[in-house]
DNA sequence: TCTGGAGTGTCAATCAAATA
DNA sequence: TATTTGATTGACACTCCAGA
């Protein structure tokens, strides 16, 4: 079997992280020819380029990024084995690293991922808002742990990933003052013309909100669509249309924003997805992650179920 | 446009450790 | 002890960039 030569990988690791051959020298008190060649063995143990090189600039290709991921870990754990052996307070870590999709509300996405920083041996969270294209790609090329999504992958992705259902939360409607004092008699007809902020055609709730007008009747006028579910709650605070919220976070938004109920969606539902790589997950912190978040969110719905007897109208 | 500095790549020589 | 192998060094060349 051929063995990695560690040595060549904690030069790379820190040419990566020192950002350039010099700096990396300078603090391993090495010339920069000797990384160079360390470096272009290591590559050449790869089969590929680690750095493409841009004029005097090292940039790590896909291939690089990933093995500075591994080395982070290798070396990490490195560290923490001396602090062990040496009979220093060493407790062993693991690092997680989330995905997260725009449309997702952020106060949602921590309450999901504090179970999975209580985890014993958590080290550190690395926390990424993009598409969830583009992290369903870092997700499969394995730069991400888990991504927290509110719309399974596509099966036409192409990506081999699992969706892992975490549960799902009823969508009511809110306002600010002025506008609920507008539209909130006659809900939901009187949601005709109504300035509505709504998620982007990409984001899971889109469509069933969508689909709940045509069965109500209503057409409203869309006043903004985000794909950031934080812009789009601030835009609602200051009036600028009416805002679909997921009932789990009711009270934050009337007790944060002062912002009024004007009624539920009825029907309309948004579900949370944890997506990995692998169909039975191992990393601890995930799954702490799933277990706490299919709890929750159970929990809050049936707790909404209780509360929506008696839905708080002003 | 030229020039000097900085960063990187290549090559030959040397050194040290492992192996036969 | 001779040979091999891997790591390191220093010299030099090349490229790029900023400033004159």
């Amino acid at each position: 079997m051929e063995w990695l030569n560690f040595h060549h990988l904690f030069y790379f690791w820190r040419i990566a992280r020192e950002g350039g051959l010099s700096k990396a020298a300078d603090s391993l008190q090495l010339t920069h020819s000797t990384l160079s060649a360390q470096l272009r063995s290591l590559e050449g143990f790869f089969g590929g380029p680690l750095f493409e090189r841009r004029g005097r600039r090292l940039v790590l290709t896909p291939l690089g990024e990933q093995a500075a991921l591994y080395a982070d870990d290798i070396f990490r754990l490195g560290r923490e084995l001396v602090d062990t052996a040496r009979g220093r307070v060493a407790q062993r870590t693991r690092s997680l690293r989330v995905g997260v999709v725009g449309s997702m509300p952020k106060s949602v996405v921590y309450r999901l991922l504090e179970p999975a920083m209580a985890c014993p041996g958590f080290g550190s969270l690395y926390a990424r808002q993009d598409h969830p294209a583009q992290l369903l790609e870092e997700l499969a090329a394995g730069r991400l742990h888990v991504v927290l999504a509110d719309a399974p992958p596509p099966e036409s992705g192409g990506q081999r990933v699992y969706a892992h259902l975490l549960g799902e939360s009823d969508v009511l409607l809110f306002a600010d003052a002025r506008l609920a004092r507008q539209y909130r008699k006659g809900f939901p007809a009187s949601l005709a013309d109504a300035p509505m902020l709504l998620p982007t055609a990409q984001a899971g709730l889109r469509s069933a909100i969508d689909r709940w007008f045509i069965e109500q009747r209503v057409q409203p006028r869309i006043a903004g669509e985000f794909d950031d579910a934080g812009l789009m709650r601030v835009a609602g605070a200051r009036g600028r249309g009416l805002l679909p919220v997921r009932s789990a976070l009711r009270a934050e938004v009337e007790d944060a924003h002062a912002m009024e109920l004007l009624g539920p969606l009825e029907g309309v539902v948004e579900r949370y997805y944890a997506i990995s790589a692998e169909k039975r997950i191992k990393h601890p912190a995930v799954l702490a992650l799933i277990e706490a978040a299919r709890l929750q969110l159970e929990l809050g719905r049936s707790r909404k179920r209780t509360r929506a007897t008696g839905p708080k109208v002003k």
